[in-house]
DNA sequence: ATGGTGGCGCGGCCA
């Protein structure tokens, strides 16, 4: 038997989590890492994750941001920051569930690039490189999965022109990427062929889901040891086609259960 | 059209 993580940004889970329950329900993954979860820890729905058959790890905080590994075995050697960071924003949750360690990561948007919050993005980026080293040491089956706000390539953006050196597409952002996988880590979506224009999240603007005018930004990266058991990755689009959805939709990899 | 939509929370920030 094979195992499916999961990671989707849903954009408050007050809101949506009547969708994150259905969606649970209908694809079984055995883990789901939720960003943008935007509640408190004392706010944040455990009991009815539970009924639903699956324990809850979390890091919240108010308004923004926030991270949630759901998963149906418990999570153990919890990390909720990046270590050297001493940063209240609520990004960062690692766990080790059965013989994975998964780092659920909500990397900064950026705004813009030269902004401040450019500058904190790229600084993040680096403090979560150096991380990873030490991790990918002390874990050989690792996943590191989330919204990761870069899209790696020109194939991951719609209109690639328009969004030349902006951000989530810009030279620094895509070289961090490079950089992890240069790590060793696989993106899982591009192990297999792929539909031109696959896309992750898509704005609420402009009518841009209708349209399809959106960028692959969330991003399943899996160590090499766990690579090679991967088996197919692919974005689910049928819940951004709910009313009152997440601008983003979930992105799910299938896993052969390793022998050794 | 230098805009547009959505979440939070009630004015403005963030994405």
């Amino acid at each position: 038997m094979g195992f499916k993580i999961a990671t989707w940004n849903i954009n408050s889970l007050k809101v949506r989590l009547p969708q994150v329950l259905d969606w649970l329900a209908q694809s079984q993954p055995n883990l789901l890492a939720l960003q943008e979860t935007k509640l408190i820890d004392a706010d944040f729905p455990a009991l009815d994750i539970a009924n639903a058959g699956y324990q809850s790890v979390f890091a919240g905080q108010k308004t923004y941001n926030g991270v949630a590994i759901l998963s149906q075995l418990p999570p153990n050697d919890i990390v909720t920051d990046l270590p050297g960071m001493n940063d209240p924003q609520r990004r960062v949750l690692g766990a080790t569930i059965g013989n994975l360690r998964v780092l659920n990561l909500y990397i900064p948007n950026g705004q813009s690039v030269g902004s401040d919050k450019y500058i904190y993005k790229l600084a993040w980026l680096e403090n979560l490189l150096s991380w990873l080293e030490t991790e990918l040491a002390n874990h050989p089956r690792l996943v590191l999965l989330g919204d990761f706000n870069i899209a790696p390539e020109d194939r991951d953006v719609h209109d690639p022109v328009a969004w030349a050196g902006h951000v989530l597409c810009s030279a620094p952002e895509r070289a961090a990427f490079q950089r992890l996988l240069g790590l060793g880590l696989r993106d899982a979506f591009r192990l297999f062929p792929q539909e031109a224009h696959s896309f992750s999240w898509w704005d609420y603007r402009a009518a841009a889901f209708r349209r399809n005018l959106g960028l692959r930004i969330d991003h399943i990266l899996a160590s090499p040891a766990l690579a090679v058991d991967c088996i197919a990755c692919w974005v689910d689009k049928a819940p951004r086609r709910l009313e009152r959805p997440s601008d983003h939709a979930p992105v799910i990899a299938e896993f052969n259960t390793s022998d050794s």
